[in-house]
Parts: C-alpha cells; sequence; structure tokens
DNA sequence: CTGACTGCAAAATCTTTGCAAAGAC
DNA sequence: GTCTTTGCAAAGATTTTGCAGTCAG
C-alpha cells in the first residue's frame, strides 16, 4: 500500500505512539498542527498554519511558538517535511508521502511536485561515487509555471 | 574556453563594464568581495567574507551591510552563486564555474560539488514535461562525509 | 501530583534599510 | 559638483528561548 492513501485516523495513531513512547504529551495544539497539515495537503509556512488554527478553531489558545515547536517535532518525526525558501523561511507539508521533489514558480510562489526515477537513482550512484553517506537529497527547479508564462504572454 | 579558468583580471574587468553599463561606482569594498570570492574558492558566508577582508586589509572600511549589497549585486550580475542554508543562512562562492550541485555534510558542514551529465538532462525533461519555464535548479544531497564517516567508526 | 507543554514576550539570527558623511567620476 | 556608495545603527523578518502558569497522564 502506498503511503499517501494513509488515512488521517492511522496517522493520529501513529502520532500518539510516537509521542507515548518518548514521554511526551498529547495536545490539542499538537493534534491540531498535525490535522491542517493532513488535510489541507499543501505547503505552509509556520505562521500559514497559525493563521489556519486561529480561524478555523478561534477558541484553541495557540501560540505561534508552539506551531515552530510541534513542527520540528512532526520533522524529526518524519511525519512533515519542509523546503526552505532561504530569507523567507520554511514551508512544511504531509511527510507521509512518498518522495518527491518541487517545481516552485517564481511569480505565484506555487508549487508542483514531481517523482523521477532516474534523479533518483542518479543521486545514490553520486553519493556512493563520493563515498558520501547521504541522508537527505533535495532537488528544486525553480523557472515559471505553466500558467504565469500564460499571463505574461 | 570552460568558464572555471577566467583569470582575476578578466573578471574584474567584466565587473567593472558591469558596473559603468549600470551607472553604478567601482570602489574598492566592491573589489575586494569579489577578490575574496574569487581568490578562495569555497564557500562562505556574508560574514566569513567581512571577517576575511577585515583580516586581510585591516585599514579598509567595510561595514557587514555593504558586503550583502555587494552580494545580492554580484548575484544578480552572475558572478556569484549562493547555497542556503535555511535559517542558517546562504553561502555564495565564485559564479563563473561549470554549473555543478552539492554533497553537502550534516557533520562538519563542508561542501564538495559535482557535476552529472544525467541529473541535468533529466532536469530538463522534467520541467518540459510540466511546461515549466527553468530558471534555475539546485540539487543538494545531505550526508555525512567521507571523513567524518571515519572519525564516528 | 509531577513533569511536560503552553503562551507570552524577550532574545537571538540573519538581513535590510534610513541617513548623513565620504567617495567616484 | 552630482549622484552613488558607505558605515553605522536601527529596524525587519523569522525562529528560538526563558519562564511562570496550565494541563495531561
Amino acid at each position: 500500500m502506498p503511503n499517501n492513501i494513509v488515512t488521517y485516523s492511522e496517522v493520529l495513531e501513529n502520532f500518539k505512539s510516537l509521542l507515548k513512547s518518548n514521554g511526551l504529551k498529547y495536545t490539542k495544539q499538537r493534534e491540531l498542527i498535525l490535522e491542517i497539515i493532513y488535510n489541507n495537503h499543501g505547503h505552509f509556512t509556520p505562521e500559514d498554519i497559525y493563521n489556519l488554527i486561529k480561524e478555523s478553531y478561534p477558541t484553541v489558545k495557540l501560540g505561534i511558538a508552539t506551531v515552530y515547536r510541534t513542527l520540528t517535532l512532526l520533522e524529526d518525526a518524519q511525519m512533515v517535511s519542509s523546503i526552505s525558501f532561504g530569507t523567507q523561511g520554511k514551508k512544511y507539508e504531509f511527510g507521509l508521502k512518498d518522495h518527491h521533489d518541487h517545481l516552485v514558480c517564481q511569480e505565484c510562489g506555487g508549487i508542483e511536485e514531481f517523482f523521477d526515477e532516474t534523479i533518483e537513482k542518479q543521486q545514490e550512484e553520486i553519493a556512493k561515487k563520493y563515498n558520501f553517506k547521504m541522508t537527505n537529497h533535495i532537488m528544486k527547479i525553480t523557472g515559471i509555471c505553466e500558467a504565469c508564462q500564460a499571463k505574461q504572454a
């Protein structure tokens, strides 16, 4: 079964076990952050997530620091992954999807995902060639997406 | 002639023309920043560059802001290029080298460069497939370098 | 209860900006 | 001289941390 059709309840159980096995606590804030990321498959800044939760659950108390702390936690557990935009911060996305890379539009900021077997294999070859123990790899193609090209024309 | 054996005087002339044609001025600070990057083929943070200049030319007045401003200028002119480390800032390197990607060691922070024809071609294929007008692409393999693996053993 | 978690505000990083003085042409 | 550039310090933007109160188990 591909990872990307894991249901939210499975994800949540997974998260709860993770917390328990590390002596951490299950809180409303942590759950909401995970839920927002799961239910809005997309790419969000910590602030986006903070605002979405404030909007959707106005009664819940939440500080931006908690969002950052939880995202770090979730990233360590590989339940979310991030893509960096230099000075402009990071965007997070649900992490239990199949591995993929990104096409980022410099005009609209939109992100498309892709997976390419050739590139994946070649990365392993390169790591091997340099005796590098690869733990992660990112590939980001920057450019102008189809829609923005049309706008410019 | 490959780009990577361009001499410093060629680079400097190139830079001077660039400045002139944009109504900008040739200053000692700008020259030193370019020179440091050219003569120390490596990857530097703005602060590294600032400190290197302060050390090598203690009498020259220089502010960190000028380093940032000049790096932006040089990057726009594609005379330097940068590699981002998220919250930990960026590192800059001389930009008139042949295109290459990076292997970054998470232990020592060291950077090795590589070039892979297969990956380059494949990136173009992907851009084409998604009707994406590619302007840039980065690929960064993170892991543990040979030396650091040895240290751990 | 106990220790982890939270929000808040302050601090830390990295980078940019406003401005008066200095410098290039 | 004119207009750009500079250094400085202050401001920005993003992220992290210290801490006292709160909450999960």
